[in-house]
RNA sequence: GUGAGAGUAGCUCAACCGGCUAGAGCACCAGACUGUGGAUCUGGGGGUUGGGGGUUCGAGUCCCCUCUCUCACCCCA
């Protein structure tokens, strides 16, 4: 009886994680919570769907407009999760007295917008979050820079620069120009810098912020001082240090400055940059952006900042805090593009050969040993020809072939074979693990 | 949501101006080389040319709609 097959499909905007990306993916993942757990973050996770009222009017009309939201079975007005920081504040109303502040907390999970989908950008992806809540000190504020580092290296990134900036310099030098009204459109404007240069952001503050010329120019310029991070406080100082905020932003940089060089961060990782706004007026402290020195284009590949209040539209408790996201998909995409993949995607190194059809039991056994020693071990399931299976190993990227025949095996020895040596061995049954061991750790 | 471009095999691409049964390389599967991988040889499966409708004697090719992807706006990871 013939049936009408179902076109296999993905809705647009969500995606399939095939073995090459999942794994690197995996492990990515696994090493960013390596390092939130050093610094003593605790992980946390909430639900995907929440009563629409939760979620919205938290990030303006646009996320608003963004939102998956229907009915449940029981009628409820229910949305996924658009991000992990609104489920964090509804968490924290709900439960932050039990643990305390301050609190630190790091979040992993997938968060869905019904946005246009683009290279990079989709209508789910993941988001890996670490915040500290319930303190205002500017060693929180601090460690947010230590932690980003951290996170680029044990991935494996050398060149980055970490880009700060402090809202409360930008609002003090709004102020200072007459300008605070508009506030949102020039920092909107500010933002687009590396995006539509000096030009583009003119013509945008005098169009969509309505800004004289004399009045962009004079932010333009402020936007374009260049120099260590030093240089550029001393400039900002001289010139605006007069202005309240203006100078207790600059105070925070300058700790955060000192403070990630005294404590070890080398020399340039740490950038002052007055063009960083992050769009949101959420933002309303220090805030960060993380570049690629060799992939400047695909943008900030972890940003964040400091927030005042959390939680304000479900508790009465005040929590201000910092943290900042890690962009899992930009960074999987900048390491493939700078070949820092691996290019095997063998998850066990060793593959057992299924060579004598009544052994298996054998063949199960050594691969057990091989397991509870920590080294992956994959028992081919059918016995085929040694030519074959040898090809399956290869085209497969296993490290290792474990032989054994009726030669091998009446004699008590496995031949192990090094297929990227192109070398073979003959072992004893009892230092098969350890000669193992030796060839893959050397 | 708005505007622009693109969709041919799993991948990269071909098919003069609308004209034979839509091809190739790689990949995949089977077999050979009879206990040792990347090679070679032989054979094979795969496409309603994204989908639907229209024009035409005839459409992968022209027109309309739709879906998906890419780019820009917006916003952001």
């Amino acid at each position: 009886m013939a049936q009408t097959l179902i076109e296999p499909r993905t809705l647009r905007g969500f995606r399939d994680y095939p073995p090459e990306l999942q794994l690197p993916r995996e492990e990515l993942l696994a090493k960013a919570r390596q390092v939130y757990r050093s610094y003593g973050y605790l992980p946390m996770d909430t639900p995907a769907l929440e009563y629409a009222e939760i979620l919205l009017g938290k990030g303006g009309e646009e996320t608003d407009k963004q939102l998956y939201r229907f009915r449940d079975h029981g009628g409820r007005d229910v949305a996924l999760r658009f991000d992990l920081t609104v489920p964090f504040a509804r968490f924290a109303a709900e439960h932050i007295q039990r643990y305390g502040t301050p609190f630190r907390r790091y979040h992993i999970g997938p968060v869905w917008r019904g946005e246009n989908p683009q290279r990079g950008r989709y209508r789910e992806f993941v988001q890996c979050d670490f915040d500290t809540i319930g303190t205002t000190s500017n060693a929180a504020d601090i460690e947010v820079v230590f932690v980003i580092y951290d996170l680029l290296r044990t991935l494996g990134f050398e060149r980055f620069q970490v880009h700060v900036n402090h809202r409360w310099v930008l609002n003090g030098l709004l102020e200072e120009l007459g300008l605070v009204e508009r506030t949102v459109a020039v920092l909107r404007a500010l933002d687009k810098y590396g995006k539509i240069g000096r030009e583009g952001v003119e013509e945008e503050l005098r169009t969509q912020a309505g800004l004289e010329s004399g009045q962009a120019g004079k932010i333009l310029d402020l936007a374009e001082i260049r120099g260590s991070p030093a240089e550029i406080l001393e400039h900002l100082e001289k010139t605006f240090g007069h202005q309240v905020k203006v100078a207790r932003g600059i105070a925070c940089l300058r700790e955060l400055y000192a403070v990630t060089r005294a404590a070890g961060l080398p020399e340039g990782v740490v950038q002052l940059d007055l063009r960083i706004a992050r769009g949101l007026d959420y933002y309303t402290g220090t805030v960060y952006e993380t570049f690629l020195d060799d992939l400047p284009g695909i943008g900030s590949v972890c940003s964040g900042g400091r927030y005042d209040n959390l939680a304000s539209l479900y508790t009465k408790q005040v929590l201000p805090g910092v943290g900042a996201s890690l962009g899992v998909d930009r960074l999987l995409a900048a390491m493939q593009e700078l070949n820092l993949l691996p290019a095997s995607y063998a998850t066990a190194p060793v593959l057992v050969v299924f060579f004598v059809a009544d052994k298996l039991a054998l063949y199960m056994e050594v691969a057990g040993r091989l397991r509870r020693a920590g080294i992956g071990a994959e028992v081919y399931p059918e016995a085929k020809k040694l030519r074959e299976q040898l090809a399956y190993a290869n085209k497969r990227g296993h490290r290792l072939a474990v032989i054994g025949g009726e030669d091998e095996l009446t004699r008590g020895v496995w031949q192990v074979k090094d297929l990227r040596a192109q070398s073979q061995h003959t072992v004893a049954d009892a230092d098969l693990v350890t000669t193992v061991q030796r060839i893959l750790s050397g």
